[in-house]
DNA sequence: ATATTATCCTATATTATTGGTAGGATATAC
DNA sequence: GTATATCCTACCAATAATATAGGATAATAT
């Protein structure tokens, strides 16, 4: 019952491009890398993953760094974890009725059915820019910010 | 994100000795075994955990059945999966604070932590009580009930 | 134009976790 | 005593997660 690391790089991902959207050329890979202390070879799939879902977009070739295809506010957690893993609550017997034989008779099921939706409308509610609101909060006290 | 199989055939066991809990003896592992479909040997492990955790319990020995430790309404799925799995939303950097360098400046964990302690709770709030009503009124209708 | 830089993309290796089996020890019912 | 069923440790197999390699492609800088 835990989000993988792509899922964790990813969101922390897409919250450094949500943070720089308004740097004009957007952010680039290698800076999300080094920054997040993910490896650029990793962050490889993981970006590729997010642009192919439609949540990041980029120019190809040099200095070619990468904006949200939409404002933040309009891109939520469960949009990024869909893009990285399968599912929410990845339970076979929901998608795969014929998996087992035990079929709607089973309370089990009943209750990761409602557990998967009530996870994913929490994922729905919490939105890029909260978190990259958040984000900019935090780097400004603490530690010293970014650009000295 | 997802529960392991461990966990779901352990909440399954969970409820199958709960809806038996009124018969004499108890339920033999055998039995739970037999009715969910689950290897012998496999479940052998879950119930261990089970039993290991304090939920359940038997006599050792020939017609040794399982009965719960506490009434059902005093167990919850939480319980379980507490049981069977190491955290419900197991990132590392919430439990072990020096894994990660970005340490509290990061909006990321901060979300984490908070998907944490909602999805405990939803846990929390489910019985066992219930779960084994559920089972029994689905027993009921639909298809024939166990012993005819 | 050419060299450089950075992403794109596929394949593959490594590691960890999950899922499952084996086999004997132990305790009780009969 | 014998049969039955759990107890318990060790181990194996399958799968998924994590990570790396290496070349293709495209745009920029010079």
């Amino acid at each position: 019952m835990l989000p993988t690391k792509k899922t964790r790089y990813g969101l922390r991902a897409m919250i450094e491009i949500a943070v720089g959207s308004d740097e004009p050329g957007g952010i680039l890979q290698k800076d999300i890398a080094s920054r997040q202390k993910i490896s650029t070879k990793f962050l490889d799939h993981i970006i590729h993953s997010l642009k192919t879902h439609g949540l990041i977009q980029n120019y190809k070739g040099k200095k070619s760094g990468y904006t949200l295809c939409r404002p933040a506010a309009g891109i939520t957690v469960y949009d990024v974890v869909k893009s990285l893993e399968p599912g929410i609550i990845s339970v076979d017997c929901l998608n795969n009725p014929t998996i087992c034989s035990l079929k709607d008779s089973c309370a089990a099921k009943i209750f990761w059915k409602g557990l998967d939706e009530k996870l994913t409308n929490e994922l729905k509610s919490v939105t890029l820019e909260e978190l990259a609101g958040t984000q900019k909060k935090l780097a400004g006290r603490g530690e010293p910010a970014y650009f000295i």
